[in-house]
RNA sequence: GGAGAGGUGGCCGAGUGGUUUAAGGCACUAGUCUUGAAAACUGGCAUACCGCAAGGUAUCGAGGGUUCGAAUCCCUCCCUCUCCGCCA
C-alpha cells in the first residue's frame, strides 16, 4: 500500500501518477485525505484524554498509599467523568482508522515515472526483440491441444469429467514432460543463486493482504470452507514474498533470491470464453516462480536481472520469445514496473505471455511489515520483486507447438533431454 | 482430536493490580583509558503514531472484558513444546 505520509505530502503527484493507470483512481486519494484529517482531529482529543486519565490514575495510587483509600475518592470520581467522553471519542477512532486502512489497501501502487503511458496491452512497447528464428513449417502447424491429444499426452475430456472445464490432465510422456520442465527450471535458477522453496499452497487471509490479492481480488481466489479463512494460492509469489514477513532482515542477507515450483489456483472469473482451449488459461496450473527482496536502491537493477534469468530458460530451450514493457494502464495492482516475456505460438501466429516480472517497490513490504536495518541503523522497507520463471503449462504448450513435426511427433529441446530421458515424443502409429 | 506446559524488547530472562520510563544480563554502539587491542569504567540502545516543539499515545502472542489504573485478573482465539490418538 501507499505511504499515507507520502500521500499527505504530495497529493497532486500521487493523483497524477495513479490516473496514468486509470483516471478515476485520483478521486480515491481525496477520500483518503479527508478521512485522515478527521482521524487526526479525533486522535488528538483521545490522546489528550488518555494522558489526563493516566496522570490521575498515577496520583490515585500515590494518594491511596500515603493517605488511605478514602482520600482518593474525589479523584476517582473525576476520572469517572473523563471516561464518558473517552468512550465516545474512542468509539469514533477505530472505524475511521479502519476506513482509511481499507481505502489504502484498495489503492494500487504508483507506476514508475518512466514507464510508457497507455491504457491496455495494445500500448505495450517491445523492450527486447525476438532473436531466435521463428520455426518454419512445410505443413499447417496444429495448436498444442491438438498436438498433445494426438500424442495421447494431454486429455482434456478426462480432466473435464473429473473437474469441469479449464482443467488439464497430463498423461504418460505428457506428465513426464511437465515434471521435466519443472526440474529443469528449478535447477537453472538454483545455479543463479536462488534458494529453492517448496511452500504450502494453502495460506491465511493476512498473507494475501500482504501481496495484494486481498481485499480487492477476492473473487479470483479459491476460498476454503470454514474457519480460519484460508485460500489456495494463485501464485507461489504469495508464500515466497511473505516468507520473511514481520521480521527485520539483517542487511547482509539482502538481496534474498527465492524460487519455488507450485500448483497455482485461479477462478478466472471474468474470463469466460477467453483462451478456452488447451493449457493457456486453466483453474489449476504449474508455475515456477522467482521472488527477490532487495534494498531500495538496487531494486530496478534486480528487475533487469530477474527478467534476464527468466529469459535464460527460453534461450536454453530454443523457444522464440520477445520482451515487452507494460504500459501504465496494463501493470498489475502491486507493481510499479513490469516486463512481460512472450513466447511464439505458431498456431496463433503471435506471441503469448509466459512470464511477468514486476518491481513492487515497498508496496507489498509495507503491507506485511517487511523491513531491514539500513547502514544508518534505521529501519526501512525492502523492495519486493516477483516474476514467473516460467509458467510451466505455457512452456509445455510452446514446446509442442514450436517443435512439432509433420508426422505428429515432437522434438524435445536438448536442454530438457537429461530430465525427460528421450529426445522426442513419438507419434502414435 | 485429547491432556499438560509455555508465548515478555535483536537474544536470554525477572516481573500475579499502583508511587518516572518492563529489573537484570548478553549482543550492539559511542566515549574514557591504551602505542594498538583486550579488559575495566561511563553513557547510549524497541517500534509505530500524533505534535513546529516540549511532549504525548499505543504496543508484553491476537482480540475482547473487569478496573480510577492491567504484562499481571476474567473470556475467546492463535502459535510453540511434551505426551496420547489418528494418519502418508
Amino acid at each position: 500500500m501507499l505511504d499515507i505520509k507520502y500521500i499527505v505530502a504530495h497529493p497532486e503527484e500521487v493523483k497524477k501518477r495513479l490516473s496514468l493507470r486509470k483516471p478515476e483512481l485520483a478521486a480515491q486519494i481525496d477520500g483518503v485525505l479527508e478521512k485522515y484529517s478527521a482521524y487526526k482531529t479525533v486522535l488528538a482529543r483521545v490522546e489528550e484524554l488518555r494522558a489526563k486519565r493516566n496522570e490521575m490514575s498515577k496520583s490515585i495510587g500515590k494518594i491511596k498509599k500515603e493517605q488511605g483509600d478514602d482520600a482518593a475518592k474525589e479523584a476517582m470520581a473525576e476520572v469517572g467523568k473523563l471516561k464518558e467522553e473517552m468512550a465516545v471519542k474512542e468509539a469514533e477512532l477505530d472505524p475511521l482508522k479502519k476506513e482509511i486502512n481499507d481505502l489504502l489497501l484498495s489503492i494500487p501502487n504508483l507506476p514508475n515515472e518512466h514507464i510508457p503511458v497507455g491504457v491496455s496491452d495494445a500500448d505495450n512497447p517491445e523492450y527486447l526483440p525476438c532473436t531466435t528464428p521463428l520455426p518454419k513449417f512445410d505443413f499447417k502447424p496444429l495448436d498444442h491441444q491438438a498436438v498433445g491429444e494426438k500424442l495421447g499426452i494431454l486429455d482434456f475430456e478426462a480432466a473435464a469429467a473429473l473437474s469441469g472445464s479449464r482443467f488439464a490432465l497430463f498423461k504418460g510422456d505428457g506428465a513426464r514432460l511437465e515434471r521435466a520442465i519443472i526440474s529443469f527450471m528449478l535447477d537453472m535458477h538454483a545455479k543463479k543463486g536462488y534458494t529453492e522453496v517448496l511452500p504450502p499452497v494453502i495460506v491465511n487471509e493476512d498473507i494475501l493482504i500482504g501481496t495484494g490479492q486481498l481485499p480487492k481480488f477476492r473473487e479470483d481466489m479459491y476460498e476454503l470452507v470454514g474457519e480460519p479463512k484460508q485460500f489456495l494460492i494463485s501464485t507461489a509469489e504469495i508464500p515466497l514474498t511473505n516468507l520473511n514477513r514481520i521480521r527485520v532482515i539483517p542487511e547482509a542477507e539482502l538481496p534474498i533470491k527465492l524460487t519455488a515450483y507450485s500448483s497455482c489456483f485461479r477462478k478466472e472469473s471474468g474470463t469466460y470464453g477467453k483462451d478456452t482451449r488447451g493449457l493457456i488459461r486453466n483453474h489449476q496450473f504449474d508455475k515456477v516462480e522467482l521472488v527477490m527482496l532487495s534494498k531500495p536502491e538496487h531494486s530496478y537493477q534486480m528487475l533487469e536481472i530477474m527478467v534476464s534469468d527468466a529469459q535464460e530458460i527460453l534461450k536454453e530451450l530454443g523457444i522464440p520469445y520477445h520482451v515487452v514493457e507494460l504500459c501504465s494502464g496494463d501493470i498489475g495492482f502491486s507493481s510499479a514496473k513490469t516486463y512481460d516475456i512472450e513466447v511464439w505460438m505458431p498456431s496463433e501466429n503471435r506471441f503469448r505471455e509466459i512470464s511477468s516480472c514486476s518491481n513492487c517497490l515497498d508496496f507489498q513490504a509495507r503491507r506485511m511489515g517487511l523491513r531491514y536495518k539500513n547502514a544508518q541503523g534505521k529501519l526501512e522497507y525492502v523492495h519486493t520483486l516477483n516474476g514467473s520463471g516460467l509458467a510451466v503449462g505455457r512452456t509445455f504448450a510452446a514446446i509442442l507447438e514450436n517443435f512439432q513435426q509433420a508426422d505428429g511427433s515432437v522434438i524435445i529441446p536438448p536442454a530438457l533431454r537429461p530430465y525427460f530421458g528421450k529426445d522426442k515424443i513419438e507419434a502414435k502409429k
